[in-house]
DNA sequence: CAATAATCGAGACGGTACGTCTTGTCTTCCT
DNA sequence: AGGAAGACAAGACGTACCGTCTCGATTATTG
């Protein structure tokens, strides 16, 4: 590359009027994801939120079409930060299956158990939401694990003995299973368990 | 006193006052699984169920605190009618397996599935209706599996080389899943994949 | 006249089933006309009265088509108790007058005051009941006071300097505003005050 | 700074938000009126207004807590175009009493009728509603009465051979009593026999 | 430095579901 | 057959939130 790009696409076109508000963008996300996981999902409004963030309703409206975009960004700003930890390679393809879960079912338990589920019951009946939620929530995560596993294969750690597509759906599913059933944690030691379980299955001596 | 029924239960007490509509209670149940299903959970509404039930809105209220009440008695009743498939006996430990979850994937591909998610979801911030649901719908049908596995070991069918809990979230937690994502079908195939994995894993033979 | 009437009309046909509960009409009535005073009467309901006379709701459908029939029999009834008061005749036309503005004014302050009134108000739209409301309670008072003075004039103790009807509807009137605006007091001060400037205006000296 | 207006009055206070509709108040005050004359007071719903005015219901209860509120508005706004005719002075106090007592009746034959006397009625159990209603509607007129007969007196034109609260009494008390009882017409004729009488009972030669 | 223009907080707008209440009818058992 | 009880369909109540709209005030760029 020569130099910095002749910038493709549409020229900058300078912005007039007053400019978006970053502080008041933030007050929205914030207070989102704060009142959905305190008073659940379903008391989440609109109302509620521009409230909370000490904004006009009509500022929301003219920046998300829904609370469902609300959430989403919000999740979405969250993973960003953890982009790089969808990614391990310690060397040692099960590690990196029980790094990649533990930072997962942290991120659940925290601030956003609640908007994730509550969204994905929304999504059951939108097309449209449940597409941008595989495609920036639960796709990403679900392609990652199953790009670590097939890297153990290739790499003759792993024997594919079972579907590695059901091995990332046992892992995800138990999961989403305790997320919602909370019969029992998703927590580190839920992590290392799948991990073992998946060692056993796939390991390549016999 | 001879005979005179020796009244076994409690004392009759004699209702007063014109007897409860049985129509109108399955109307009433039928519409709420039927819109819940076709115009999904979030668009469910007393008023839509009490309309499409041919029903006073009063009267929905009069039997029910609330819609997830609704759904949760139309599951039950679901589930009644299948109470015998929760337990059964063939013989063979994973061909038991197999069936359970087989009855279990039909009858959430058929009515019910946008009605779970909906509950559940709901349920993250309502520990009542966590308890409801546990109780009626989702525990059940865990301890069933559970039983299935465990009497499986104790004939000596099954090593119980993995938790057996972890087995039941693996089974379960796939079907959950699959049916918050829609990534694959949650259908036979699946349960007899599921099973197939169990019986490597859990085979007494090494 | 010879013997007891052979019984004109249809024969008495004998009442089959359980005869009607005395008991249940007075306590009908008498917690009408109880709850109108205190509740006043855009809060009487059929319910109300049904509950507060320990009587199921249907008993009070079956005998009376609305609340306002059950007010009007309850104040026919109290009515009945002062048919003598409606003819005095003391010889005096004056006294008499008075007797029976003081009979109606105390009426009206004791228990009838929010029937009365209520009844008025519904039966501006309602031409049924205003009709039975003229014929029952209302049209006898004015045929009587406007008797009381016809005779007057008849036996020459009074000159109809101003028509008779105008001199009824003073009287009479200026008990209905007070009853409603309450800006003075319908007792028998009223009265006297009233057959007083009857006397000015009607008096045969000059 | 010279002048800069020495701000008399309550301090401005900025208005913030969307300025309330006049159209809508307009649109349901009219409505209010005409669907009570037309229905009925008793039939009287708020939302039947909010719909005849094409209006949202919280709209309604937005400005006005009650329907009786949004009538007495209405009765005001009425009234507030013919204060002009709450003050005649011709000069003849009689002829003053006969304009005042036209006007008034012109006003309540029209659109008026049923809700005054529906209002009265719910005042009957409402300190709160018989306060306003004297308040706006019921007591500047009878004050206006008086004024007029008070200044006759002093002028030498009357004589107060009678109570003049009295004379009040039986000129909106007649009124009333037709407008509830409906046994004659509330029109000119009645203004005028009114007056007649008064003049013969007020008249100062003997 | 004024004009232009988009955003901001605020809050009223027409709608609609909520859960409660009363209406007038009905359906049961009991007397 | 009447009466007490109470369920039924209907529909108004007053409240909350929806998504849209219209204000004045604010904060940028542009001429």
């Amino acid at each position: 590359m020569s130099a910095a790009a002749p910038s493709p696409g549409p020229p900058p076109t300078a912005p007039r009027g007053r400019p978006r508000s970053e502080s008041a963008r933030r007050a929205v996300l914030e207070s989102a994801l704060r009142l959905c996981q305190q008073e659940g999902y379903q008391h989440l409004t609109i109302k509620g939120i521009a409230d909370a963030a000490g904004v006009g309703r009509q500022t929301v409206y003219r920046w998300w079409p829904a609370k469902t975009d609300v959430l989403l960004e919000a999740l979405r700003a969250l993973a960003e930060v953890e982009e790089a930890r969808l990614r391990p390679d310690t060397g040692d393809t099960l590690t990196d299956v029980e790094r990649l879960l533990d930072a997962t079912f942290t991120l659940t338990r925290g601030t956003t158990g609640h908007a994730l589920v509550g969204l994905m019951a929304d999504a059951q009946a939108d097309g449209e939401l449940a597409e941008k939620l595989q495609g920036t929530v639960i796709g990403p995560r679900r392609d990652a694990l199953r790009a670590i596993l097939e890297r153990g294969v290739s790499r003759g750690e792993l024997a594919p003995r079972m579907p590695l597509d059901l091995a990332v759906d046992f892992a995800f599913g138990t999961m989403w299973y305790r997320l919602l059933s909370r019969h029992a944690p998703v927590d580190g030691a839920l992590a290392r368990q799948i991990t073992e379980v998946l060692r056993t299955m796939l390991s390549v001596e016999r």
